[in-house]
DNA sequence: AAAGACAACGAAAACGGTTTCGTGTTCATA
DNA sequence: TATGAACACGAAACCGTTTTCGTTGTCTTT
């Protein structure tokens, strides 16, 4: 086991000063050409690589961005992740992933502990519970300490920060309308509850959508699933007693149920009742 | 915005020593209970947490652990990342997520990143062009420095390291045993080239199975797919061709996609053509 | 009153770098 | 010959902690 050699080591076995090893390393004008060669060569041969820890508390960054999540197991999560670990990959930067696995309190935990130091900066994502709660005082917290944060997909209004979205409403209005102009007179929506900052957006471009129009908004063809956790009897219940000739539903999974289940009907898809569902993961 | 608070700050506010101040946050026993409570309250009072990074310094352990992966966009990654992050947070540990993006100069830069200094373990599974090309060198060179690796489902027996991986061999032989068994007699395998560990062993597995039994092993029933990517057509022909009455997939999406192909036919699932597929993921 | 014990605290080194500011040579110039 | 650049290098501070090893002052003991 050979260790990681030190600016120390290589000052010692060349007879120079660490500051001089330091200054022939980064090619500085103050070191003669002789010096500089010795160092590097030597430097070489050891396979001298500074130590990252001692540089960050130097310059006082780490060159590492955390990320929060609320989950991984997800596709629209890890591609995001996907893009963010390349971009900052290419530019010397590593990423922390931290989960907080829809909890408030592992949220703020994970922040505390990155921002200690650990992190240039946030982007992340709000946990539901997080975003149910509405207490955002670790954001503030953060970026109160110079600590930028970028939040997406999962935001509040209430942090000042930069913030990327999807715009939901729009979306869920256009996929409403795209119903409309089909001719469907019965357009229900699946959601979740209205926590999700997504969910709520997606309620209210249907809505919209809806009001827009001829047909009357009806709130009894809304169905809001208390949780992620999948209720099929919820679901079959609502279709059968709604009868509905589309749907739009937040996310994948409720369309793949819902369509699951009214292909067992033996009703057709999308003749007898259409479907639209949001984000294009694996499953679609 | 205000700062993070040191022990320096606190030192000279309370007018006594760093040294005192450092102590009387540990609950030292040489520090009386007078200059603790003032230090506690102090500290607690203006929010002090001490720094990662200058503890990692002093103590030369990160609390960060390197979790270097070929892909993320995938069911069985995220799985594991979930684990090991929840397992690690409980322990005051951060995961350091790196990508390979199934490319081995990445796979080696982002080892020498995160080596030096950044985190005090490698948790891994190797990209397929390092299984490929056979080249551990970068796995070897850190395990020489006394770095902690332990390789898990793309893994090698050339570097000493730990190991978690599932019988594949094992896993292939009982899923082609169990189509012996239902009385298949054209049992047919989609896999990918043997670079990748697991899709070897599978393939071993099955071809064990085959010989074990009354059957004929017969290589031309081996469809090897050069990439992940998706070639339809080359399944497609393989299964007009070669015919077969039950298919052993090494993946979820080889699998997927020829029963679309069969059903496209016309052929029943199970009856006329059976499927086993590897990993139980979103798609199956 | 001298000596030792003990309590409470501070100085300084250490972790591994970067960077500012000397300092001692050498050499050309007035 | 004295002056001053220019050159090549080293000392030391600094980043924020931890930790060892003094150094005080007070109190007890003989």
């Amino acid at each position: 086991m050979k260790a990681k050699i030190t600016l120390k080591d290589i000052a010692r076995e060349l007879e120079v000063s660490i500051s001089t090893v330091s200054k022939a390393l980064k090619n500085s004008e103050e070191i003669s050409r002789d010096t500089k060669e010795k160092v590097q060569a030597f430097a070489k041969l050891y396979n001298y690589k500074p130590n990252n820890i001692a540089i960050s508390l130097k310059n006082k960054r780490t060159k590492n961005i955390g990320v929060v999540i609320p989950d991984i197991v997800h596709h629209f999560f890890t591609t995001v992740i996907r893009g963010i670990e390349k971009y900052a990959n290419a530019r010397g930067y590593n990423v922390i992933v931290c989960l907080s696995e829809e909890s408030f309190d592992k949220e703020v935990i994970n922040m505390e502990m990155l921002a200690n130091g650990s992190i240039d900066g946030f982007i992340m994502s709000l946990s539901s519970q997080t975003q149910e709660k509405g207490d955002y005082n670790h954001l503030k917290e953060v970026t109160e300490q110079g600590i930028p944060v970028v939040l997406f997909d999962r935001i509040t209004h209430e942090v000042e920060c930069d913030k990327v979205i999807i715009d939901d409403e729009l979306g869920a209005y256009q996929a409403t309308n795209k119903f409309i102009s089909q001719g469907k007179k019965r357009i229900a929506l699946i959601t979740t509850d209205d926590y999700l900052s997504v969910s709520k957006a997606r309620t209210k471009g249907y809505w919209k959508a809806l009001q827009d129009s001829e047909l009357e908004a009806d709130e009894s063809m809304i169905l809001k699933m208390p949780s992620m956790e999948m209720d099929e009897q919820a679901i079959k219940n609502f279709l059968n007693t709604k009868n509905p000739d589309a749907v739009l539903c937040v996310n994948e999974i409720f369309a793949v149920y819902s369509m699951r289940l009214v292909q067992h009907k033996g009703l057709r898809i999308p003749e007898d009742i259409a479907f639209i569902g949001f984000t294009d993961g694996v499953l679609s």
